[in-house]
DNA sequence: CGGGGCGTTGACTGAGATCAATTATGGTGG
DNA sequence: CCACCATAATTGATCTCAGTCAACGCCCCG
């Protein structure tokens, strides 16, 4: 099933029609392997590109072969949904793990956006949530320790897996290297490796193998001043309080007049 | 002058039509004196502010009366766009010096995004540079030095100034005191102070009272590696190229239908 | 079973934080 | 016009977190 539906009915309840515009979103398919670059900084893409299934980050090259990890994204997320207004890409896109990767032509996500304004909303909204999370990132990493912004970044990726169901029980598939820890933080690989042992001493996280499990979920909260509110993941609440009276008019005028509503709605 | 149209119309061509309506957004306005706050976090706001004149920051407020600087703001920025379909506010914004703002209904926004689809489209690449920004920010605080990030701050702040014709000459009026670029680039107010006479020492800045000189800006954006592109400063052509042509198609076939085109398109 | 990436450890170094005073500066009321 | 006060800038001394360099062990995969 395809991840961008169930996310899509998180924002706004589907009709038949809708999900089935959004299940068939992609024109092709393909897997890239961890470490694999998705997208290059500096390329003008006529498609975007749908998380189906693993985990990516946004990444920026800098100087000296370095590199300063952006974001995290996870399946259903669509990786580069800017790029058809913005035409170049500001930054590149690389797999951490294995992905399946669904091609979403240009013209899709004009078609979409235009035609199908619940959709449309649905999707600029999610851009939305990606910026917070941007801010959220610059808040991490700005002005906390080590410590802290491991902590905090622990609680993120477990946060969203679990939202996506690829974590229960304070127990996920960790899809990082202490490499790639060590540039989503901005703190040196030597130093991620001794604050990962911090962690373990203080009974916070058992992380080996490909494993993480979290000891002690609101020891590890506290420690990355971590608040999930920025994730925005209960959005249909929030989605329709945020909306002004007549824009849930608006809304729910539009629903109607799709042809069959299953009442989902 | 409203300096949103004078915005807007960098991202696309307005008709009459198009300019009346925005010249008419803000249902009143008022002045905020430095320091104050426009929007707090948390806030669910009912409008969205538009900045006429002066400087602002989103910032979040961090544990220990810290906080942490995530992005500026010029006029001709809409400060909250994002509110009206996020609901709550996951950060404050602050006035930087004395401003005048706008208040911009919800309803109206939406009344624009959906009543005129080339505004919209221009409201909506608008938000997506602002994310671009906000990477930009990441990158700068993550794997840089002191140097390297009050270098690129320095370079980012005059670039935009100069973009909305509030400097020239190698010459802005510096919004911000030390204490504000301590929490925007995340270090200390004192190490700040010290970066700031290094980079006067080096003969690259002439920074006193209110007035900023760049006396260097090839030396400036060196050691900051500050590449304007991520501002997206020029997008008329941007937006443009970035378009499939069924977009422009349709781009055009929309501003036709507008009663009056002078021809600007 | 061999090799290469990844994780781990130790020793040393250094950029930047913190603490604590002191000196401009600009806005305000007398 | 000047005294005054609060805010901002500056300076020095000390300390610490995190970077760097370098070596070694481990584990996974071919």
């Amino acid at each position: 099933m395809n991840p961008l539906i169930r996310k899509m009915q998180h924002l706004v309840p589907l009709t038949a029609d809708e999900e089935e515009v959004l299940a068939s979103v992609c024109s092709e398919s393909h897997d890239v392997t961890a470490g694999q670059d998705v997208v290059r900084d500096g390329e003008r893409p006529r498609n975007c590109h749908l998380l189906m299934s693993g985990t990516v980050c946004r990444y920026k090259a800098l100087d000296g072969g370095r590199r300063q990890i952006l974001s995290l994204q996870f399946p259903g997320d669509i990786l580069d949904a800017q790029s058809f207004l913005l035409g170049a890409m500001d930054h590149s896109i690389s797999a951490l793990t294995r992905c399946r990767i669904g091609v979403i032509p240009h013209t899709t996500m004009v078609e979409i956006t235009e035609g199908y304004p619940r959709l449309g909303r649905a999707i600029w909204t999610d851009m939305l949530v990606d910026a917070a999370a941007l801010r959220q990132w610059i808040a991490n990493i700005g002005h906390r320790n080590a410590h802290g912004r491991i902590a905090h970044l622990i609680c993120e990726i477990y946060v969203r897996s679990e939202a996506v169901g690829l974590a229960e029980d304070r127990q996920v598939e960790w899809p990082m290297t202490q490499g790639d820890l060590a540039d989503a933080v901005g703190i040196s690989p030597v130093h991620v490796n001794r604050t990962l042992q911090q962690l373990r001493s203080e009974g916070l996280i058992a992380l080996k193998s490909k494993t993480l499990h979290i000891l002690d979920f609101e020891g590890l909260k506290r420690a990355g001043e971590f608040d999930p509110e920025y994730l925005h993941l209960a959005p249909s609440r929030v989605a329709k309080e945020a909306m002004a009276p007549d824009v849930v008019q608006h809304v729910e005028a539009t629903a109607s007049r799709v042809p069959q509503d299953f009442g989902i709605a």
